[in-house]
DNA sequence: GGGGCCGGTCAGGAATTTCCCGATTTGTGC
DNA sequence: GCACAAATCGGGAAATTCCTGACCGGCCCC
């Protein structure tokens, strides 16, 4: 029995690399791509795959907010982290948001491969060089041990910064959520006052450093 | 008669992917893989490839430096320039480094094999997506005086630009300036115009890229 | 099960900023 | 002198932000 695949990623030319080397793997079969957060929910709704293979900064929705929405929607569905950070504050949204697996992009694929085949048998799966932690650091959300030293922004809030540092304005943002713009004001509004940043360009810089946005368009 | 490829990205798993992608193709041999700039510089004296495939950034010794390397030792050998980043910036630099052609992370995989014929026979290859300019516009031309590629901003508007990259308002930079806020009005009108972005983050990324601010807040 | 709190949603209206026109002045190059 | 770009500023309409308040549904806790 061959364990269906979804690959998201913002970039093309992995998405059909990574599509070339599991294509090989007799068990695995890749059934569809997304290129960013977004594309990759509705792929997975549709599609139902086992595992999403799953970058973690990608423009739109990102890897993390992604990962929450499909958990959420179908929580038998397996997501693989893919992210060049090995940043424990990304291993552990990832892990919080209900990924199985994290590994990095320099990785040898074989290691993907058996990642896959790990994940597929209800086990998770963390890159060694990341290790050194255990999953159970991560998964249980113990408040206390907060990594970062900002206060904590809930996910709609992440999803809406995502956009303003993306160049979007209040009313498209508000036009792709399906929101009043009104809401989305007030996601900035309390983005802001979290934050103590009273500009698009600090919220922009932060959502960098957050990896919720690239430096490229 | 096959093209010899060289591959310098720094995630492994592109390399294979790639790697993979390519091997289907008949008239395209994979001589060997490098994971950061120095590493391509000393594999492509050693393997002497047709072509290199190489990352623009990456640890150690960037995809522009090592062209530069590259090309200096031998130069008939035929950089192609893989990136993240349509910035302008970076297409410049690559092309006075000496690549032959550039293209993006995103291009389809088709785009590669096309690109990596075309430069094999000598001639230069730019992304559909990033040109409107010509590999002329580049080559030899003045680098001077400006560092940036980019449609050319005055002093007051990169000092303005700074100034918003790093929060502030339109009324403080005015007062900063001993202005009035019309004035940096228009200069700020006028660099959207140019750079044709329109929203605060997309200039405060811009303005990062350009090193006029820092991530840092 | 009642009370408190938080996340998410939205509105009204005032305050502010942006946006789109135009205008003047100065310097630079031909 | 003439053309042109850079720099400066304004008027007024349009859009956005900011502030305050409000409602609902979970969730936790006693």
């Amino acid at each position: 029995m061959s364990v269906h695949i979804v690959i998201a990623d913002d970039h093309k030319l992995m998405r059909e690399g990574l599509s070339s080397l599991l294509g090989q793997q007799g068990d695995i079969v890749v059934i569809g791509q997304a290129n960013n957060g977004r594309e990759a929910v509705q792929l997975t709704e549709r599609l139902d795959p086992d595992v999403v293979v799953m970058d973690v900064s990608m423009p739109d929705l990102n890897g993390i907010d992604a990962t929450r929405h499909i958990i959420s929607r179908r929580p038998r569905t397996k997501v693989i982290a893919l992210s060049m950070h090995s940043d424990r504050q990304f291993v552990a949204e990832m892990f919080r948001a209900g990924a199985s697996g994290y590994l990095l992009k320099d990785s040898a694929f074989e290691e993907l491969a058996s990642a896959i085949r790990t994940v597929a048998k209800n086990e998770t799966y963390i890159a060694p060089k990341i290790s050194g932690f255990s999953v159970e650091d991560y998964s249980n959300t113990n408040a206390g041990s907060e990594l970062s030293a900002f206060p904590r922004l809930s996910h709609r809030e992440r999803e809406v910064l995502q956009m303003i540092a993306e160049g979007k304005g209040t009313k498209e943002i508000a036009a792709d959520l399906h929101l009043s713009a009104k809401t989305v004001e007030t996601h900035r509004q309390h983005l802001m006052d979290k934050l103590d940043m009273y500009s698009v360009a600090e919220l922009t810089k932060f959502a960098i450093r957050e990896g919720l946005t690239t430096l490229d368009h």
